[in-house]
DNA sequence: TTGAAAGCGCTAACAT
DNA sequence: ATGTTAGCGCTTTCAA
């Protein structure tokens, strides 16, 4: 592997000079770096990063830790992130907890003294866990959770769970529902909370909208599966789940007995994932591009990076509004959805 | 961030000890090991990686490149990568090259020089334009795809067609299925390619039985449903999937036109992926488990890294043997596969 | 068994 | 505008 010495011995010039070139173009002239660049050129050279990090204390790499890459959610928000991150430069290490949040505070403890910063999507951990473990000379940047206010965090990436809500109720009441059940996430999940909380707020909004809410077991298919028959106990003429696995679930459950979807009920989802595409008809979703998500997590911890010392309050919030994907499903339950009390 | 020297003065040695204690154990005595491992825990001492691999050459670090994470199949590779360079001691780097071989090729050679080695899920890349790259100082171990003879890559873990193929047809064949119809992946993907060979040869171990193969567009839900009528043209009692997603977009397309799985006809999967069980009956699916696939990535990779120098002939190819995982689907249709020629 | 010291490749302060 | 040089934290000879 060529060195800055290899390159700096072909252009004729030193070893501080390459490194100008590299760095602070502007600060060499331009016969020089033209000398240089081609002397990169011609030895293939790579800055070793062992070597910039260990002189810069910047190791050009951040970690993502998520409980669960085979989530679609958490899959879609790696890529987004990974995207972003090579486009600021750095690495991504990935992280998979495997759901245990004992696991998730070793590997949090660990790499955090290896990378430049981490982006933490921990829905599980406790506030008072998350607490100790935010503390950290390593910038973090909490993705769909808010800190709490004095949490010495780089910033926050949420969704707006309360323009989502809003969405999902205008949509539906405009379609002439009035009686919509949610399905919720697990109890203790962080978004979960605010979730239901802002679907709450967004129905009252409408004093001739009645919602019930309910909560599964687990966010995935066979917890929407198991809610299928409660989902409709109370004659809704449409449904909100906490995210596409559960809704996926429901209509999984639904068309077992005979409920079609728009037919006889609309269905909503959570987070636009690939797997909309997957029921028939496909599903309709209110979600964050995960791209645009990535990118601005990125944004807050590249910024916190770059002013190195750590934040003594929290770093910016950034609240993302969600979109409503519309499919076939509800194009249909427009047409559908105002006949007979469905 | 406490350094060699920090534990060196509190513990009253060198530095050069210090380090002996944490790496050759055995090379100092018991109770100067003491003494110093209770001055690592005092300081809170984490070697600097920067450190180490500017001094060894070795980063602790290693890349996974796959086309698309969001991909379940790709999502759950990168898991059992992930947990199986965790143990070894690496971090792992995700390189989602988004489909992309421009974008694949020049990852590659970009990340190549910062990791120990690189783990290669290439599907697209032709032996061509693969070759190339494969000729690389940093260890590269390909998953699901075989080297050429000369190639100097580290390793290549597979699965083993042929096995799982004798597994579909062994079991449809058992079943009374004597009519099967092959719905393969893209015509320029590797592993289709041997897919569909080895289902050939499993088919025609039995006299009795007829296989008609054709091919989706492109390997997800939207492929299967396109073939969804193409699929049954033939009046095959089962089908055989090239992956979940072609499998379920085949179902899919089924349902609208009152066919139902497993009643009038069975189906099996790839990848066994966790999208088995969205389906209504669950699908079930042939497929190596990626813990277990990881774990064999992880291995040729440290092999290879441990014996530093580059492989002038290809190392070490392993074939892994997939199982069949059977749902309700398949029960039901142990049932009724052999009633009035579905 | 332990210590002294060199040096991995780079950046940045300082000198010219 | 360019060069000289110290030193980041660690491992690894070599010497004691």
């Amino acid at each position: 592997m060529a060195t800055v010495h290899d390159v700096a011995a072909l252009a004729g010039v030193s070893i501080a000079t390459v490194s100008r070139a590299l760095r602070e173009p502007h600060r060499v002239s331009d016969a020089t770096r033209e000398r240089v660049m081609s002397a990169v050129r011609a030895t293939e050279y790579s800055p070793n990063r062992s070597a910039i990090g260990l002189r810069t204390g910047r190791t050009g790499s951040i970690a993502l830790v998520v409980p669960d890459v085979t989530n679609p959610y958490f899959s879609a928000l790696t890529r987004g992130a990974q995207a972003a991150a090579r486009e600021s430069g750095f690495g991504l290490f990935v992280v998979d907890t495997q759901e245990s949040t004992q696991l998730e505070r070793a590997e949090i403890t660990s790499i955090r003294s290896h990378v430049d910063g981490v982006l933490l999507a921990s829905a599980r951990l406790s506030d008072d866990e998350l607490e100790d473990l935010v503390d950290s000379p390593t910038p973090i940047v909490l993705l769909n959770r808010l800190p709490r206010p004095h949490w010495p965090v780089a910033g926050s990436v949420v969704i707006d769970e309360s323009a989502g809500a809003r969405l999902a109720m205008d949509h539906l009441h405009a379609l002439g529902h009035r009686a919509i059940a949610y399905v919720g996430g697990p109890a203790n999940a962080w978004s979960e909370v605010q979730r239901r909380r802002a679907m709450e707020r967004a129905a009252s909004a409408y004093p001739d909208l009645s919602l019930v809410t309910m909560r599964v077991e687990s966010p995935d298919a066979s917890g929407g599966r198991a809610l299928g028959p409660a989902a409709l106990a109370d004659g809704p003429t449409a449904v909100v789940a906490f995210n596409d696995l559960v809704a996926l679930g429901l209509m999984s459950d639904w068309a077992e007995r005979g409920v079609s979807v728009p037919g006889d009920v609309s269905l909503l989802g959570h987070d636009n994932t690939f797997t909309t595409g997957l029921s028939n008809p496909h599903l309709s979703s209110i979600g964050v591009d995960p791209m645009i998500f990535g990118a601005h997590a990125i944004d807050a911890l590249a910024e916190a990076v770059v002013r190195k010392r750590r934040m003594r309050t929290p770093g910016s919030v950034v609240s993302l509004p969600p979109t409503l994907h519309s499919r076939e499903s509800t194009a249909q339950a427009a047409r559908g959805g105002g006949d007979g009390g469905i």
